[in-house]
DNA sequence: ACTATATATATCGCATTGATACTATTGGAA
DNA sequence: TTCCAATAGTATCAATGCGATATATATAGT
């Protein structure tokens, strides 16, 4: 999904500014599965309005720039549907995390036991601030969203609390492993 | 974790070719955390040679075009470690699904339910692939990356199960409800 | 016979990121 | 009280990276 539709989306659930809508992908339900920086949502909006898929309405402040607040037209609307009608693509995920886990044979095995700990914790902070947002009002949609979010933290929280020792314990034995076919099909 | 750093990582693997390097990130297990296309590997590993990091021997194939393998050097096994060194970014997911399950006051209520089956059988699907990569050999890193893909696909797929009526069910009835705080800032 | 898949390198246009610039208010810490 | 960080806003730019495509050839399936 480009940003554009993403744009699309987020002005679908009420008007917003380009501020609002970074802020939206950064922190609320939409931060779960989304993202997008000032540097992509302005260009969007504004070629969105070329389009005329949205309009906009600047709205003079006190000793503030105009904030510009978009709206969703009725073509915006007919483009999100035939854009949502399409099936999904695949989710992408990108961990660090992971990737660290992978190359550990890079780093210190210590190293390891740490990574992993101040990821639990990150999980239980992410759970909580999850937990929180459904205290307040939301749609049922957000609130499914959000609730899939906390299933698949508690899920990773507990696989990583039940298998950290299993990892760092293997990693010392089998340092001098031979590479594996799956991941390395150049030893083949 | 850009590109290079994440060829650097596969090559401490072992040796691979850019086609390798490309399968790997689209099918293993590093398929689960990370992507890259020709159009990013194959300049990375040109800055790697450029910097040292790398080395490249190229090996003559019958009627097919010179395959290029790359090794890891001592320096590149050193920025490696140094970059793993760093605190791991916060993970990034991006999910046309959840999008359109957010979006969902854009499409038809039907649309909503088969979208959730599909993904469903998504779920499904993917966790045998991931099993089947289990059967093979694997070292512990591998196997505990993998492992972690699984019990998030599971949480995932459990979740799917037990909430599809519950969000096709509020939906309908709460097509006119107001716009809530969290997800649109603008109402306030 | 035709089409898809696999092996393999490589480039190009375009979308996007991450950082930064600019301006002004508010709230908390030193 | 002074200073810094955060908040509220819009906006641009270099560098990065994606997705599609080009170029070859072999093999396997329909």
């Amino acid at each position: 999904m480009d940003i554009k539709t993403l744009c699309l989306g987020i002005l679908s659930l009420g008007d917003a500014t380009g501020y609002e809508i970074k802020k939206m992908v950064a922190e609320g339900s939409l931060s779960l599965f989304s993202e997008a920086s000032y540097g992509s949502i302005y260009p969007a909006l504004g070629k969105l309005m070329e389009q005329g898929l949205v309009t906009c309405r600047a709205m003079a402040q006190d000793k503030r720039p105009d904030k510009k607040v978009y709206s969703l037209t009725e073509a915006g609307r007919g483009e999100l549907t035939r854009s949502l009608r399409k099936d999904p693509d695949p989710d992408k995920n990108r961990s660090e995390f992971l990737a660290a886990i992978l190359f550990c044979e890079s780093v210190a095995p210590e190293r390891v036991t740490t990574l992993i700990q101040d990821r639990i914790v990150e999980h239980e902070e992410k759970i909580i601030a999850l937990e929180g947002l459904l205290a307040g009002e939301m749609t049922p949609a957000s609130r499914f969203v959000v609730e899939y979010g906390i299933a698949t933290q508690k899920a990773a929280l507990k696989f990583l609390q039940s298998h950290q020792g299993s990892l760092v314990g293997a990693a010392a034995k089998s340092a001098a492993n031979e590479l594996k076919e799956v991941d390395t099909p150049a030893a083949k």
